[in-house]
DNA sequence: AATGTTATTGCAAATGATTTTCAATTGCAA
DNA sequence: TTGCAATTGAAAATCATTTGCAATAACATT
C-alpha cells in the first residue's frame, strides 16, 4: 500500500512464509509463533504479528475473521473459496462457490460500490457434531 | 444455550435493547454504551457487554465481524441482507442477497455440514471514495 | 572482507476490546 | 416484606495485537 522500498529478506520472514505456506489449512498468530519457535527458538511473537501485516499488505496472505475474536491467515493464490465453521467443534471446511460472481455484480448494482473481495462464511453443525446432538 | 433460568428484565436490559432497536444500523459496543449513558448516567460498560452477548444468547441480536477489530451488532429479524464495507471511509451498506438459499444447498452438499447461518461480505470502495481515489 | 546506513528484531510496556471478580443492589416469587 | 438468586458497577484481569526503543542483522557500497 506505501513503504515499498527497501524490504529485507530475513530469516524469520523465511521461515514464517515457508510455515504458511507449507501447514495448510487456517493458522492464528499463535499457532504460527508456536510453529515457528520450535524451528528457532529466538523468534518473537512481535515478529510474527509484525509479518503477518506485512504478507497481508503485499497480498501474500489473506486474514480471515471466523467465530473466534482473533485471527486466520493462509495463503493467497489457488483456487478461491470459502468456509463454514461448525459450533460444536470449531472446524473449519472449505468449499468453493459458483455464486461469487454473480453476487459481486449484483451487489455492485445494488450499492454502488466498486468490489474487490468476497466473502461468503457459513456457521452450522459439522456431520460429527450433528450426530452428537440429535443422537443419531 | 444454557442456563435459561430466571432471567430478570431489569432497566438497563430494557434501555439497551430499546437503544439497538431504535438506532437501526450497525452499534458496536462503545456506540451503544454512549447512548445509554446519555440516558441512564450509571450504566455501565460490563453491562452493555454482557446484555449483549445475553441478546446474542437469546438470538435477539445478531454480531457482524467486519474489518474492524471490535464487534457491531444489529436487531435480527426483518430480511436477511448482507453487508459491504468500504476500504476507504469504513462506511457499511445492506443489500439484499438471491443466492444465499442456493449457496446454503450447495455447501451443504459440498461439505456435509447442517448450515444455519449464511454471512456474505464484501469489501471495496464506496461511490464517494472511487471518485476520490481514481480522481473522476 | 570491512563499513555504514537503515530495516528489522526482541523484549517489555502500551493499547484496545472484552471478560471476570466481588461486594452491593435489585427483581421477583413466596 | 422478606429472602434469595440474578444482576449490577467498578476495578482488576485477560486476550489479541501494537508500539517504543535499544540492539542486531541485511544489504549496498567501498
Amino acid at each position: 500500500m506505501q513503504e515499498l522500498k527497501g524490504q529485507r529478506v530475513t530469516n524469520q520472514r523465511r521461515l514464517l512464509l515457508d510455515l504458511i505456506r507449507r501447514v495448510e489449512g487456517h493458522l492464528d498468530a499463535d499457532e504460527l509463533y508456536r510453529l515457528a519457535k520450535a524451528r528457532d527458538p529466538h523468534v518473537s511473537l512481535s515478529t510474527v504479528y509484525r509479518s503477518l501485516r506485512l504478507f497481508k499488505e503485499l497480498g501474500l496472505v489473506e486474514e480471515r475473521h471466523f467465530i473466534e475474536e482473533h485471527h486466520h491467515y493462509e495463503v493467497k493464490g489457488g483456487i478461491e473459496h470459502h468456509h463454514v465453521v461448525c459450533h460444536g467443534c470449531g472446524k473449519v471446511m472449505e468449499f468453493e462457490c459458483p455464486f461469487v460472481e454473480r453476487m459481486k455484480k449484483d451487489a455492485s448494482n445494488k450499492t454502488g460500490f466498486h468490489i474487490l473481495g468476497v466473502e461468503v462464511s457459513m456457521e452450522g453443525y459439522c456431520d460429527r457434531c450433528q450426530e452428537r446432538i440429535e443422537g443419531v
